[in-house]
DNA sequence: CTGAAAGCGCTAACAA
DNA sequence: TTGTTAGCGCTTTCAG
């Protein structure tokens, strides 16, 4: 394989390895020509920098971490596509693990992001145990949680205000005039889940619902999963109404409704969460995540090195399904 | 930020780096309670071991890097999902680098990655430049071509037949007596794009349609760009049946031909490609490309260190919309 | 079974 | 403006 190193061209260029490091890293005190000769050296021989050498000497890797609960989840694509934008602009390679929707999973992925040593970790937390994370807070490892709110912790966070979007949807529903709503939700344990549910039935017995004839159920989040519920139980459960986790599972209870031969927005209103791009396909009516936005204002918080936590607000999307 | 180190571990343990090294890689010779003792305070310590040294002695790195083209494709994202799963089952870390569907990001992406050296890279190439992986062989980099067919290079490859794919197509439109089909393609110097159109072309004359009534766009594969298409273009021109890029593009299509109030499969027969899973929830129709299955026999081709081209067949997925 | 020495590719600090 | 030295954390080799 045999790497060409800077040892190669400080060799071919008759200089010392630092004369080369030097020119490498753009520092000012080079005679112009011996840097010009470097440089078409380093192109001529196709040099790459070992980032690994660079970071065992106290180097930034340019590597950011992203762990992720599931990338097949279009939220979570989208995510990462945002985050693999703005890292490309900066030249920052991203590392992704996805952590297969387990919180055991979410250790794993940030050990194993930890051992190729990456410069900051970007977590959408499970969200439920936080020892893994207040340990990354006792190492001073450099990490932001994406999408969720620890009110106690002082970690660094981007996160969505998911009692309002819960709050958004359950409004609706009553305006609807829906009265029994059937809530497919993901993990009990995990705060979203909690907030959208505590703000969903805030919003919906605010607008005049009947907090009792709320269903809620807990899924695995997979749009099969929430299809095979709603094939099953919809009908024999006589819900009138359904608001799901995420875009993913309303993408399930979709394709339900259509096999039932149920018009989604006519005979059943469908609400998601997330609105990923699909949603707009779909004609799904969605609590917007602003993803781009959130991911623009998390690149300025790691560029200025601010710290804190950025609360963003959702907003509901009127389509055809409710 | 202080990492914990082998050095730190064997002060601790009163004993050399080496014997702590060997426990950590499970070498035998170490004396059980010795053994025991270091395991314990590894466990203590929390321990992570820095592969960017490993890697600069020359071991592995234990990184694939993936590089797609677009990850919030969902033919990519689930393409790197599948990867994840297999990778996560290795301990392997992931590093996903996107080319924004540019093939001078490509190379970049492919710079960028081997500057975090990875143990092998997986490429969905762009496909019509390829001196970039000419380099990689001649550097003796190991990477797999994954999706696209070189037949004169010798890079490893696991491939989709896309002749035979457009050849379904192109039948089952014809089959449809559909008589002014419109392609809405992607870059067309891409060999898949070209395999597509060709096979496509094969498959709908050989069942009795005419191919000067065939019309091919060329646009950015973009469901948005697509969905703008559909909306101003297929009235004007008379299409009768629409064979798309892949399902990423279809769902544009699907959402122009909701909007004209056209009954996909119905007035307007629509066929994608990939069958990513919204093209279940769609009831797309769609041309099969079996990601899982390929994603499995690429890490039994990296186990075994084989080499050489796999072939795997595409195949019609009927649903509502043809 | 355990340890000492050397070196992977790079850069910070100092020296010339 | 350029070079020398040392060392990041780890593993390979060789010597106890």
């Amino acid at each position: 394989m045999n790497r060409i190193t800077l040892k190669d061209i400080a060799i071919k260029a008759n200089v010392s390895l630092m004369t080369v490091s030097r020119v490498l890293n753009n520092r000012p005190d080079v005679k112009p020509e011996t840097r010009k000769k470097i440089q078409d050296l380093v192109a001529e021989l196709g040099y790459i920098p070992d980032t690994n050498a660079r970071v065992l000497k106290g180097g930034q890797s340019n590597r950011i971490g992203v762990v992720v609960s599931d990338i097949k989840n279009p939220f979570y694509s989208e995510l990462v596509g945002e985050i693999e934008d703005q890292a490309g602009i900066r030249n920052l390679s991203v590392v992704v693990a996805d952590n297969n929707k387990r919180m055991e999973g979410e250790r794993a992925a940030i050990q194993s992001l930890l051992s190729t040593f990456v410069d900051l970790l970007i977590i959408a937390p499970e969200g439920y145990r936080t020892e893994h994370l207040d340990n990354l807070l006792r190492k001073g490892i450099p990490f932001v949680s994406f999408g969720v709110h620890f009110e106690k912790k002082p970690y660094n966070e981007i996160w969505i205000e998911d009692i309002l979007g819960g709050e958004l949807a359950g409004k609706r529903f009553s305006d609807l005039g829906i009265v029994r709503p059937l809530l497919l939700m993901g993990h009990p344990k995990k705060t979203t889940t909690l907030s959208r549910i505590g703000g969903f039935i805030k919003g919906y017995t605010e607008a005049g619902g009947t907090r009792d004839n709320v269903s809620i159920v807990h899924l695995e989040v997979d749009w099969r999963v929430s299809a095979r519920y709603v094939a099953e139980r919809l009908l024999t459960d006589r819900h009138d109404g359904i608001f799901c986790y995420n875009d993913w599972m309303a993408m399930g209870a979709l394709r339900a409704l259509h096999g039932l031969g149920l018009s989604p927005g006519k005979q059943i209103p469908l609400i998601g969460y997330d609105d990923v791009s699909l949603a707009e396909v779909l004609g799904l009516t969605t609590i917007k995540i602003p993803i781009r936005e959130m991911v623009h204002r998390l690149f300025l918080m790691i560029e200025k090195k601010e710290e804190g936590k950025i609360q963003f607000s959702p907003s509901i999307i009127l389509r055809e399904t409710a």
